[in-house]
DNA sequence: TTTAATTACGAAATCGTTTTCGTACTCTTC
DNA sequence: GAAGAGTACGAAAACGATTTCGTAATTAAA
């Protein structure tokens, strides 16, 4: 008496399995009067149908799996949160993979994952770019995925994204009507995309005030935390005068407040600072950070949204127009670190 | 030739499955010669064995489930990682699944896992402690599970926590010693026992220093976040004199900075807080918020490690000695909220 | 040389569902 | 009342692995 399971239902109710099958299913060939006996005996006998033999007879798994860099980031735990909601309610399982930035890391995941463990894949990418052979696999053995935020271009896969470019050319134009003299800008790698965007809305904007390319900066931080710091670190000292300081990412305008509080360096009289990022303490901060805010949640809805599309979707023809690319609004706030 | 299986590679080999399958887990059986082209056949067809035939012969599921109250929570990201960081070391897969603090959604998490979906689980309670049944129904079942941070004491589990009591007496110790005359305790819910243990914490240092009890607030905030921020904005007005909070929660204490900065209370002049939390920017807030914190991440390592090994001691007989609870040490980092 | 042990493999049952057929039986309909 | 349609169920074949047995062939022991 272990486990209750379809057999020993079935005996009970001198019904065959396949009959009590398709009364759980609630199938048209059997009768009212059946299904009822069979649905009050399963609930009293708490059967609940083995998930695994499910899965196999069935070749789905009801589960999905949310790939990304690294999870005690609270951009990364807000999408989460909005891919939860989406799957709590349509009845999906949610699994978790951490690349902790390393490519290797997500190669070696996104390839375990070709094993049909799940029916649908989000990703975050950590990867260069330059190795996409795991994304191909997907392709070819029919995994749906959709990219999110950190999305890689050159494969042909929905995406939700943020208007990066458009965000950095903001933010930077904010810093220039500021009276910022020289700009930096502080990246985590110069092969991710949306660092890359971002990037490019920064130069643009700059190029647009004619800013003299001397006094544009571009700090390559990295993923390495103590590395990172020490660069920035190098870079602050001597300060240059009149700083803007546009970091593309919420960790490096941490650790630069921690510097800057470190070798004294008043923000915003003696520098400017203005993040991506969706720390709910950024209005309580040492000075309140500006911020452009990336909505979240609903990245994490709208991909989830995407992916049960193309889960639903799995085998039908796809249409011929090019797979959907989600562009949602950051939200600038303007805060004290970038007061005049 | 959708998909690789073990019929097809037996075929190809002229072996029968079951070498086959002999072959791939190394068994005795198989002399190395037939292994080695077992092997390589399977590498270079790419073969990965179905995960669901697999877990559905062998009733496991190399899978565990994380239930926590919330995930855009600093403590929490951070006990996934080190969670996680267990997980894939040993190669299992992690489901996460989110109560939102709803003990009704616990219930209904926990009873669908009696499916033998996972493995084990690790569990953070969002329960009253009224209902345990589902908690029976798991250890019948024999599914394993540990508690961690919020545990849940009638049921007789492996537990994960931090020493709350003595950290709640050591923080309102530090208050009473920065002269504050009068003593708020923000609670979450007086059906936790994690912050009642806080809380019993604090009361005992107030009674030690025998504090008048008309100067001791308990303030139950409650999870809702427009309720708490009334509730603890009601308390603060009128301001009462030399008021030391400690804030059980890092979430209420934010709130009371935003309070704060709302209608113009000077932390730490008028009014000293410390709060449990692991914010990475608790030292760089508007005044640096002085924290108790707890090991998260070794929290998180605990417990799975505790869960692994009552996954491998299933079925074998259970030692008499109670069930191992951990206690860790949380770390008060003293601040400038706290100021003279 | 006979017997026993060991080696290396294969047939088939099994895990618990789902699904495809097949088939009694009843009910229309002309 | 014969043919066809519809109803309600059951037998059995999947799904893809693992595992228990059984057994030829070889080797070792007596």
């Amino acid at each position: 008496m272990e486990n209750m399971n379809i057999k020993k239902l079935a005996k009970e109710l001198n019904l065959s399995v396949s009959t009590v099958s398709k009364a759980l299913h609630d199938s048209y060939e059997i009768k009212a009067e059946t299904k009822e006996k069979v649905l009050a005996l399963a609930k009293q006998l708490n059967y609940q149908p083995n998930p695994f033999a499910s899965s196999l007879r069935r070749n789905s798994s009801k589960t999905i799996a949310v790939v990304i860099p690294e999870i005690a980031h609270n951009f990364f735990s807000l999408v989460i949160n909005g891919i939860e909601s989406i799957a709590e309610e349509l009845k999906y399982h949610v699994l978790i993979y951490i690349t902790h930035e390393i490519p290797e890391k997500e190669e070696q995941i996104i390839r375990h994952l070709l094993n049909g463990r799940v029916d649908g894949i989000l990703i975050s990418s950590s990867g260069t770019s330059n190795n996409n052979t795991h994304y191909h696999e997907l392709v070819q053995k029919g995994i749906p995925f959709v990219f999110f935020d950190r999305a890689n271009f050159e494969i042909d896969a929905p995406k939700v994204i943020t208007d990066d470019y458009q965000a950095g050319f903001q933010a930077t134009d904010h810093l220039i009507k500021r009276q910022c003299k020289h700009f930096a800008f502080l990246s985590l790698s110069n092969q991710m995309t949306v660092i890359n965007h971002r990037k490019d809305g920064f130069l643009a904007a700059l190029k647009q005030y004619q800013i003299e390319p001397s006094h544009v900066h571009i700090i390559e931080a990295g993923t390495d935390e103590t590395l990172s710091f020490q660069i920035i670190r190098d870079f602050l000292q001597p300060l240059p005068e009149s700083l803007g300081i546009f970091s593309s990412v919420e960790k490096l305008a941490i650790q630069t407040y921690h510097i800057c509080k470190e070798i004294n360096i008043l923000i915003p009289n003696q520098l400017k600072i203005i993040s991506f990022s969706n720390l709910p303490t950024a209005a309580l901060l040492n000075p309140a950070l500006s911020t452009l805010t990336q909505p979240a949640f609903s990245i994490g809805k709208e991909a989830a949204l995407l992916l049960f599309q193309s889960i639903r979707n799995k085998g039908k023809i796809q249409p011929i127009t090019t797979l959907p690319q989600i562009v949602l609004k950051s939200t600038l706030f303007i805060r004290e670190s970038t007061k005049m």
